[in-house]
This record gives structure tokens, sequence and C-alpha cells, in this order.
DNA sequence: AGCACGCCGACT
DNA sequence: GTCGGCGTGCTC
């Protein structure tokens, strides 16, 4: 329940007291129905009316599907979260465990040989071949599941007559801790050759691995990280301790997979949004009792319990999906950090572009530090910026710009355009009256979407029929406004005839599978111009792209969100990275009303490093984070009043603790109405990060009490990443 | 978050 | 006299 407190309860005679363990899972009563809770005990006395406590039903776990040191990061995150502890372990608990199941009900029967079967002669099966082959295959094995038999190419029918005759019979599967020394290194790829920034940071980190060792691995894309963490990864497998990669949600492709293994012929699970509940289960199990050698996951991986954890790998450090949006707001990279201090083994943080957090811990000597500058193609980016003041622009391109696509084409290069902002336009609008075609539900204009004919909310989806008339004034001279990448496509349709056009945005790869079915297509060789949202930034590598172009920064230079300029140059360094990784040299052409800004400038000479080293000092000087720490209190209703006066009310409970805090808002969100909620938002900050937690903890039990808390939907962010 | 309870208006 | 819509308060 997502209740901010514990419930007690009493052993039953059938439970002896020894048998319950905190992070087991108990069958309770609670209210009308029965629930499954976490233990949290036991403990002596209770601040509660006795005759009011009932007993626990049954216990279902043998052993806690929390172990110490799970259950304590949960009870951390819990605390540091300020978030309901019942929910946070639900997040952490597997969907299939969330039930009245034992594990042991959840987990598959195998085949395994009997003593009948080990000592049988399999000579005398020479009538019954597929038997003997099957039998030959179990003397060695000992036990193999259902999918492993079909592997095998063992037919049901063989099975079954092996049954009969008790050379097997069914069991639950043994998981045996996987053993690296057993594992056949000769078909695994070789580690490649280290260049002297790769291997000091290796020998760094594997001379570490015993105990808490935070290490930043700043390097620019095609600077060789992978490489660093896979020979640490490597060493750690060595003492058969396993390893978390945590990766971003599109970060994990199936080329990430292939490459680890292709280096690691062990075991390597997966975690990501896109398993059913049966594979999840499979991985949080594996990862439990030591079989997989290697968790490969997104943020939610961050709570799998392992057996024995060696090392966690960070990859793309800085990307913003490690945050959670909604609920339970954990960030799963402070989490790993915190995870292996507890477990005192290393931490490793690779980006080529680092959040300025990660960077101030690294500058203050928290985190250790190497950077990789070499490219190993060895070519350099170059950069060219595009001034389009006063310039004629075609479907949001100027002509330097089509010119520049043009040559690179000519060369029979692929060109890339980014443009963060699918569909055909933003907007619509009477070019009479300047009436503008706003979504009922929210603050925000319609999108016109041409293929479906239609008008779309990017914020709450709903859809309207596009008006051929301005619904002010009558006339019938209704334009649209600005350019989406489905506009993009059709121009440089007109532009460039006979070179081929893929695009890559949340519409053109709805469909299952047609992402990676489009990034197949666009790595043949051959000219062609690729168009794409953020979802072409990260991950993916376009080898044959030459020219990079990005046709709208400016907004992002002036944006009111503080961490605006930071993600632009994190996102145009990630676009960037994309491009020349084969034998050519990249350019990267980027259009803008500023050329000069000095943001843009820092960046585009002197790198990311300088430029985020420019924008620390700027954060200082600001006050902002990560010099201070800030809460975010959220809170929505159909009606502005109620949330409004809510915070307002919040605020009145903190401010008596000024100016050791300090205090914004309540203010209407950036996008007041969303999906026909209002939405306003308190900002709380504070110099002191321990200051700010305690005085939230003390208030939150006043909070909760408000009138208005029950009438309005609240949440609380605390280090919020986004300002939404 | 659920869920029950109880108050009140609408309807048979 | 009964049904159901919603505000309120509780869950060991």
């Amino acid at each position: 329940m997502p209740l901010r407190r514990f419930f007690d309860y009493t052993l039953p005679d059938d439970i002896k007291i020894d048998a319950i363990k905190p992070g087991m899972r108990v069958l309770v009563p609670f209210g009308t129905k029965q629930r499954i809770g976490i233990v949290c005990g036991p403990q002596e006395s209770v601040d509660y009316d006795q005759s009011k406590i009932k007993a626990i039903i049954a216990l279902i776990d043998t052993t806690p599907v929390f172990d110490d040191h799970i259950y304590q990061l949960l009870n951390w995150a819990a605390d540091y979260y300020q978030h309901p502890i019942g929910d946070v372990y639900q997040s952490a608990l597997p969907t299939l465990l969330r039930e009245n199941r034992t594990i042991d009900d959840l987990i598959p029967d195998c085949y395994q040989i009997t003593n009948k079967g080990i000592d049988w002669d399999l000579a005398q099966l020479h009538k019954a071949l597929k038997q003997q082959t099957a039998l030959k295959l179990f003397k060695t094995h000992i036990q193999l599941d259902k999918s492993q038999v079909k592997a095998h190419g063992i037919a049901p029918a063989t099975i079954k007559a092996m049954l009969d005759k008790k050379f097997i019979d069914t069991t639950k599967p043994d998981f045996k801790p996987f053993d690296y020394s057993e594992t056949n290194k000769d078909t695994a790829e070789k580690p490649l050759k280290l260049n002297v920034e790769q291997a000091i940071a290796v020998t760094a980190i594997n001379n570490h691995l015993d105990r808490f060792y935070p290490t930043l691995i700043e390097g620019v894309t095609g600077s060789g990280k992978t490489e660093v963490y896979l020979q640490n990864i490597e060493e750690v497998l060595q003492k058969n301790r396993q390893v978390l990669v945590l990766v971003p949600e599109i970060g994990l492709t199936p080329q990430t997979l292939t490459r680890f293994k292709n280096r690691f012929k062990t075991r390597i699970d997966i975690w990501h949004s896109a398993l059913n509940n049966t594979e999840r289960f499979n991985t949080w199990l594996n990862a439990g009792r030591g079989t997989s050698a290697i968790v490969i996951g997104t943020r939610s991986s961050i709570f799998i319990p392992f057996r024995d954890l060696g090392l966690i790998v960070i990859d793309e450090e800085h990307d913003s999906s490690f945050k959670q949006q909604d609920t339970f707001r954990y960030n799963a990279r402070d989490m790993a950090i915190y995870r292996s201090r507890m477990l005192d083994i290393p931490i490793v943080l690779g980006t080529a572009t680092p959040s300025l957090e990660t960077l101030k811990n690294a500058l203050d000597k928290r985190y250790h530090s190497f950077t990789l500058s070499g490219r190993i193609s060895g070519h350099q980016h170059q950069y060219n910026v595009i001034d389009i003041k006063a310039l004629h622009l075609q479907s949001g391109m100027s002509q330097p710009m089509i010119q520049r696509i043009d040559a690179h084409l000519k060369q029979h290069n692929q060109v890339m355009l980014f443009l963060n902002r699918r569909g055909y336009a933003p907007a619509i609008l009477c070019h009479e009256c300047g009436w503008m075609c706003e979504c009922k539900r929210c603050s925000a204009f319609y999108t016109l979407h041409k293929a479906n004919n239609q008008l779309i909310c990017h914020h709450c989806g709903s859809q309207s029929r596009i008006p051929h008339q301005c619904h002010d004034c009558g006339s019938t001279n209704v334009q649209s406004a600005g350019q989406g990448t489905e506009q993009l496509e059709e121009r440089l349709t007109e532009l460039f005839p006979d070179i081929t056009i893929s695009r890559l945005d949340r519409d053109s790869t709805r469909r299952k599978g047609s992402f990676e079915k489009t990034v197949d297509e666009i790595n043949q060789p051959g000219r062609r111009i690729i168009i794409g949202t953020q979802m072409i930034a990260k991950g993916h590598h376009f080898p044959n792209v030459t020219l990079v172009a990005i046709l709208d920064v400016d907004g992002a230079l002036f944006s009111g969100d503080f961490r605006a300029s930071e993600k632009l140059a994190q996102l145009l360094i990630q676009v960037s990275g994309r491009a020349g990784r084969g034998s050519q040299a990249g350019e990267i052409a980027l259009q803008t009303h500023f050329p000069g800004h000095p943001l843009l400038q820092d960046l585009i000479n002197n790198g990311y490093g300088h430029f985020s080293r420019y924008l620390l000092k700027e954060r200082n000087d600001a006050i902002l984070p990560p010099f201070v720490s800030q809460l975010m209190l959220r809170s929505h209703a159909p009606y502005p009043a109620l949330p409004r006066d809510f915070l307002a009310q919040v605020r009145d409970l903190l401010s008596p603790y000024q100016p050791h805090i300090e205090l914004l808002g309540p203010l209407p969100a950036p996008m007041e109405k969303k999906a026909g909620n209002y939405r306003y938002q308190l900002l709380v900050q504070s110099g002191k990060k321990g200051m700010l937690q305690s005085i939230l903890k003390l208030l939150l039990p006043q909070i909760e009490k408000l009138k208005l808390s029950h009438k309005v939907r609240w949440s609380l962010d605390i280090d919020p990443m986004d300002m939404n």
C-alpha cells in the first residue's frame, strides 16, 4: 500500500520465530482483504491497541525475497526518496512474486537422470537410438530443462519413454553458480589492444576490485570506453563474481548484447521493459542464485538481488532514463552508487558527456576519474555553424544547409538530419487573425499529422479534425506553422527525388521491430538521408553517415530550465557521435540565429569537457544543483485553485524553516494544463542536503493531514531532473 | 490506493 | 422506501 507506515501483526503458533526473517513475504489480513506483506521485524512490542492486532495468515517464503543487502538498499531508498515503503518493496519485486505463490511453484520442472539411467549400458539401447542419444546427453549434463531438451532436438515422445523406463525423472533444477574457469575461452573474442589512456583506467580499476571504488570514465564516442569495462568485467568474472551493467532504456540493443555474448562465453541475462513476467522472474532468480555471470539491464535492474555482485557498470551515466519520472521517483545511478558502497565494490560510470552531478563528484575527488581522448578511428569532427538570421528557410532548412546535404550525397555518403519534433507541423494558425488551434485538455497547440490527416495533441494524445476555417474570424486562410520530421521528409523528397529517405521517429517506428528493420536498411551502403528525432541520438551506430545536420538549437539556448544547456550539449555530442565512425571524418552542421552564443562557441571550439566545467562554474555562481539540493512538490487537479491552495498550505508549513531552505512557488507548471488537469509546483532548495531531508520528514505527517491533500493528486520528487 | 460506510438526492 | 453517487476515514 502506498502508505508511509508499518503495520504490526502477531505470529500464529504454527510459524516459529526462527523461521521468519526480514525480507520474507507473508499473507496477512488487511482491511477486508488479504494482502502480501514484507516482513520488517520481528519486534518485541508495539505502539498500537493490542486487541486490534491480527495474526499473519501464512508465511510464503523459506528464504527472504530481499536478501540483507537489497532489504537495506530498499529501506535506504524509501527514506531518501521519502516514498511509501510498501510501494518501494513492490517496485523491487518481480510481478510474479507479488502474488501468493512460492518461488518453488514458479520454477518449472526439469528432467534429471536417475541412478538407473546413470548405470544403464548405452549399448542395450541399440534398438532405441533416439533414447540412446538422449541418455548419452543426460549422462554428461545430469539435468536438462524443457527448452534445452527442445534445443537438442529430443522429441517429447522420447522423453516420455525415458520417464516410463525411469531413466530420468522430473525435479526442480539445481542452480549452480557460474564458474568462469569452466567456460570455453577459445571461442570468445579476444580483448583489444589498449592505448595508454585505456590501459591506465583498466589497471586502476582492476587494482581496486575489493573495495568501493567509484570511477568516472569520460570518453568521447569511439574512444573505447566499452573496451575498458569489458576488461574490468573479465577480471571480475575471473574471481567468479557477478557484474551488473546498467544501460539507458534504449541502450539495450541487440548489438550491445551481441558484443557481450561474443566476448564472454558465460551466462548473460537481460532485464528491460519488453520482457514478460516469466523472463523477468528468470533473470531475477538466476542473478540471485549466482547462475548468471552478467546482468545487463535498464533502470529497475538496480533492484535485482545478486549472489555475489563484484562490479557495477553504468553506461551513459548522464542519461535521464535512469531517473524514474513517476510514482517512486528514484535515480538508479544514485542507488547504484549507494549499493556499491554498501557492498564495497567498484562502480564504473561511463559517458562522453558526464552529468554535472557526476562531474562535480569527479572534480571534488569523490570519484576517481579517467579521460579517454583519442577517437580510435583518428578522425575529428568538423563543426559548421550556419547563421540563419535573415535567411529564407524551406521547411526549416537554409540554402547553405541544403548545399551541405547535397555535397555529402554527391560523395555517395549518408546524411542524418536531427529534428526533435515529430509530425508535420507543430501548430495550425489563422493567417488573418492569428488564432491557433489549441488542445482543449492541455495548454498546448495541436500538431498537424498529414499521414493521419488529423491534429494530434502530443501531450494527451487527443485527436481532432483539421479545421478549414478559423474558429475566431471564420477566415479560410488557415495554415500550418513550423515544421516536424514528416514535413522534412516531404520537402527532402522534392529536393532530392532520387535519394532514399528513411525517417525514424515514434510515428514511423510504431510497429514492433520496425525500428531495427529501418536501422538495418540504413546500414546498407549507399546514398541516403536519415531523418530522426531523439531516438536516433543514442545507442545505434550509423557508419556511413558523414554529415549530421541539426536544424534547431535555439530553443534550448534560451530555455527557462536551467538544465537545458547541459541537455542540449549532451544531445549534440551524442548525435555527432553517430557520424563518421567508418573510414571518413564527420561534419556537424547546425543552424542557429545566434552563432556567437558563448555556450555554443565554447562547446564547438573547446569540446564538452571544457564546456561542462564552465557550466558547472555557472551553476555554482547561480546557486543551482549540484551545488544545492532540490525537492519538487507537484500537485494537480481538474481545477487550478485546489492544487495551488494545497501547495500554498504546504509552503506555510515549510516557511518557518527559512532561510535554511529556500522556497519557490507555488507556481503553475511550465505546461499549466495537461490532459484536463491543472498542475502546480513548489520548489524547495537548500545548500544542506540533510536539512532538506529532515525538515521534510518532520512535516510529511502534517502535509498528509491537510484536508486538501485528499482532494488533489500530489507527489514528491527528490533531486528532480525535469522541471515540468 | 482500495474499500466500506454514511449522507443525501432522485426515483418508484 | 430503495438505489447509487460521492465525501470521509481507516487499514495492524
